[in-house]
DNA sequence: CTACCGAGAGAACGATCGTTCTCCAGAGCG
DNA sequence: CGCTCTGGAGAACGATCGTTCTCTCGGTAG
């Protein structure tokens, strides 16, 4: 077991522990007993516990996004990759742990007391609509198209989130569909 | 001064500073000293802390909805009334200590952790999308359109919270705008 | 005036948390 | 065999938090 492997069973760990239970609810003990490590290896790998929570946050956007783009990437027809954005949230939400977005939890929780965790959120939400953008681009549509399914994918996450349905995926995922369809109209029209 | 204007006051500041801070953050002392009570009174009016996190979400739900009712009803053609409430949001988004949906935020803090808090999310959540159901519904909407609005508003909310930028209210209105105008059609049509 | 009651100020308490320190067992090496 | 050094276990520390307790003072009824 090399010493990268414990920092990523450490950084899994966590990230597993903070997403289930929130963050400020895991204490670095809980954390060392999961992760079956010593604390004085634990402070040896990472200065701090948000030295520890921000490099959940860069696991969770790695691991979601790559999922993500899996997702799409199953598909060829430009539309139906921009659509299996919301395919892949369906998938999401239907996991047993799901428990809204990582990094809204994050943010609410302490988006007000560490900027580091603020700047986390933020990059992770630019990039995912940056992300859309550039298939909503390739299937002819514009920004302010991308702006809107991106909105109505944030939103489905919260939905699902505190009502703990997931049908909001797939009602999302209607809506989208008409956006698109009246995006293509209109650009076909001018 | 009676008893239940000093209660109000204690909710109040409690809201202010939650809503800023997030609520643990911000100690028993805090509140305390920014609503000039003694911490025997605030043990005398509110068993706990969480009885307090509690009776400000009740206050938060009542203003926020207040708030959207208003704005809803300085419309009269059902239409109108439906888009009033992204040019609530709109407001809200502008305002200069706008931090997101105080629910969402106390959710991923202590919706974990709290059931008392979990619920007051679902039910003001749950609350919503019942009144934009009535709104989609007066306009002769079904429920799939209020729950794709429901969403709608609900990442709007989000991805201003986070991106700190209130652009997604007027994207979210004119994605509203084109679902309801799909809606209507199809209605029409069948 | 005096005895008493309620309320304010804030010290105290117990718990918890992040972080550091102490102590020691055992492996590697001469 | 003996020395050194790494790393583990967990106690200790300081800070903070929610909650309670103590002490005191001021008003008021008799």
């Amino acid at each position: 077991m090399t010493e990268d492997e414990i920092r990523d069973r450490i950084v899994a760990t966590a990230d597993e522990l903070y997403y289930a239970r929130s963050i400020q609810a895991v204490g670095m003990d809980d954390l060392r007993q999961a992760a079956e490590v010593s604390l004085k290896r634990l402070y040896s790998l990472f200065p701090s516990k948000e030295s520890i929570v921000l490099a959940v946050l860069v696991r969770r956007h790695e691991r979601w996004t790559a999922g993500l783009e899996a997702a799409v990437d199953g598909e060829k027809v430009p539309e139906g990759r921009v659509l299996a954005v919301f395919d892949y949230l369906l998938d999401w939400f239907d996991t047993d742990s799901f428990r809204g977005c990582g990094f809204i939890n994050a943010f609410g929780e302490l988006g007000a007391v560490s900027p580091g965790v603020a700047n986390a959120a933020r990059v992770h939400k630019r990039l995912f609509q940056e992300y859309v953008a550039r298939l909503v681009s390739d299937a002819g549509g514009g920004p302010e198209l991308a702006a809107q399914l991106a909105i109505l994918a944030e939103g489905a996450q919260t939905t699902a989130a505190i009502s703990g349905e997931s049908t909001a995926a797939g009602q999302a995922r209607r809506a989208a569909e008409t956006l698109i369809a009246a995006d293509l109209r209109s650009m076909a029209h001018s």
